[in-house]
DNA sequence: ACTAATTTTCTAACCGTTTAGATTTCTTAA
DNA sequence: TTAAGAAATCTAAACGGTTAGAAAATTAGT
């Protein structure tokens, strides 16, 4: 692969000028009638420059991390097409990491970003991402990291975060006031999402006079179909007067509405159900009622800021909280 | 942030050895006295081989690009994540590429690969990425590229995909098969995709001795709404005896599905709806009756091609179809 | 025509690794 | 002891760019 030296050498010319002919705005003047052999010889051998090297030389690397549990969850494509379109936009590349919830992956993605040496990281800030100091780590090495979508269980970077918890009082007031009455919570026993939506969810039960009952909170240990039927079938097994099961996202409200349908059950008709996120909903039949959460604004907010800490800032830490919205479907 | 000299001068050992050290299983032997005051200085200084420098040193870059249209289809994150999990087990990262269907995106990424000495590329071949001469150029320098899902445009790569032309038949045949007379094709204008399910729809309906209608075949300019609106209603109005609608994937079978609600028809009573691909048809309820593609099979075989390539391997290429098989939902 | 000032071009060092090949140190056997 | 061979370690030159600062060429002023 040809090399600038070779492109110096067809062309008659140092490297300092073909350098200065490739980066046309690095202020460096140079002929015309230079400029124009040197891209002669480019073209001639069809050369590339090499990012790897300018990088070394440079010391920057036009590229962010971007880490998701696991971009199979309908939530994240949604942020990652955003994430990329501005990155796109400032000429930056982006490297895609699941952690798929395990430690030993975040710390490979860990290790790689870093001795990649990236210009800066959006993660969800996620259990895994936090047993193993992630944040602390990355910022060790002065790379810049931003919280999108997750809980802020870092106080010292800046997050973009849906306010789960008024998404939920929302969510919750919404169903009491269609006088479903008792609600069922579901959710994923490892994750921070379904904690603070569950938080959500007490509060607003609590603030309407209403018992907070354990027994209708089922919580899964992961998106496995199989267990989410049996808990569901054990909830309406032990309530079986439900009119209404809550849960924590989208993808696993199709997961319950599935349940639901081979329990016999007709929806909303004997129950109703409410979703989280929006990222699914549209897609199904009857369209499930959700909290639908801006994702191209919250990711554009969390590229801004991670930009602006790639250019020095350190201004104190903010957690942006935006509220979710309420899309009535026909599942409730 | 630390360099190996750095770590050298702490461990009063030469740079050489540090590398020895760093690269346990180069072959070269350190004695466990230097290894030990090495490790030490390493933890000691916090430091991080730079990738960047070694990428350059060593001339290879353990990052593969993967290219998809958009992620936000709901087809390719699972096809993300199958590829990123045996990048991650081979220890690559995996660069991810949105072309959103524009040429200007497809040939920035083009360079953007090629600069970044990408060890190899997986991507789906769409029209603008032939447009641009995509797998030449990127051949041309030597990193080889696989296809993956999408059209054989270029008989000078493997190509992994499903048998297109084979899925459309078996659900032509099965909608035959239930009674439902004619049957209409919707699909996007410009995609490869649409034009291949489109050809085994229109053989499927010759072999069984019918004819191919143009007016029943439906061509939108992209996935939006209110346009898959406009093309369901007219086709419906034209044919007011049509039973099913043979949708090209499923993300927009979800749309066929919220038109035909929307004016008031019940499904599968009135209309039959048949997706193609299973991305979003295990979400929806019901469940839309769909063609399902081996997207995990399908993402492994790719990358094994990869590898083969990126180790040299130069047989003639292949192209591998994989069959999509039926899967029943409660939409026909 | 000759300098000085300005512009263009070039040389060489550097970025942080890897790695031949040289050098030093350690073993072993006579 | 010592010489030869093996093992451990080191030196210095890459890899392919960028970029100060030096050198050369051009322009301007008198």
């Amino acid at each position: 692969m040809a090399t600038i030296r070779d492109v110096a050498k067809l062309a008659g010319v140092s490297v300092a000028t073909v350098s200065a002919v490739i980066n046309k705005d690095s202020g460096v003047r140079v002929s015309e009638k230079l400029t124009k052999r040197v891209e002669e010889a480019i073209k001639e051998l069809n050369y590339k420059p090499n990012r790897i090297a300018r990088s070394l030389s440079k010391n920057e690397n036009y590229t962010i991390g971007y880490i998701v549990p696991s971009i199979t969850n309908f939530f994240f494509p949604q942020l990652a097409r955003a994430i990329e379109d501005i990155a796109f936009e400032k000429d930056y590349g982006v490297y895609l990491c699941n952690t798929d919830g395990r430690k030993e992956r975040a710390r490979y993605y860990l290790d790689s970003l870093v001795e990649n040496r990236v210009a800066g990281i959006i993660t969800t800030l996620t259990w895994e991402i936090e047993e193993i100091d992630f944040v602390e780590h990355v910022l060790e090495q002065n790379i810049p990291v931003v919280g999108l979508a997750g809980a802020r269980s870092n106080e010292s970077i800046d997050t973009v975060r849906p306010d789960d918890i008024e998404g939920a009082r929302l969510a919750v007031e919404y169903l009491l006031g269609k006088g479903y009455g008792r609600i069922a919570f579901i959710g994923v026993k490892d994750s921070q999402t379904t904690v603070i939506r569950q938080n959500g969810y007490r509060q607003a039960l609590l603030e309407a006079g209403l018992e907070y009952d354990e027994g209708l909170v089922g919580l899964t240990s992961g998106f496995d179909n199989s267990e989410i039927f049996t808990i569901v079938e054990s909830i309406i097994h032990n309530y079986p007067d439900l009119r209404t099961i809550f849960v924590f996202n989208d993808l696993m409200g199709t997961a319950v509405i599935d349940a639901l349908y081979r329990l016999g059950k007709r929806i909303p008709g004997d129950i109703a159900v409410m979703g989280f996120d929006d990222s699914v909903a549209s897609y199904t039949f009857p369209r499930m009622t959700t909290m639908s959460i801006p994702k191209v604004e919250m990711a554009s907010i969390a590229m801004e800021r991670l930009f602006k800490r790639m250019n020095g800032d350190n201004s104190s830490p903010l957690d942006i909280q935006i509220t979710p919205t309420l899309v009535e479907g026909n599942t409730t």
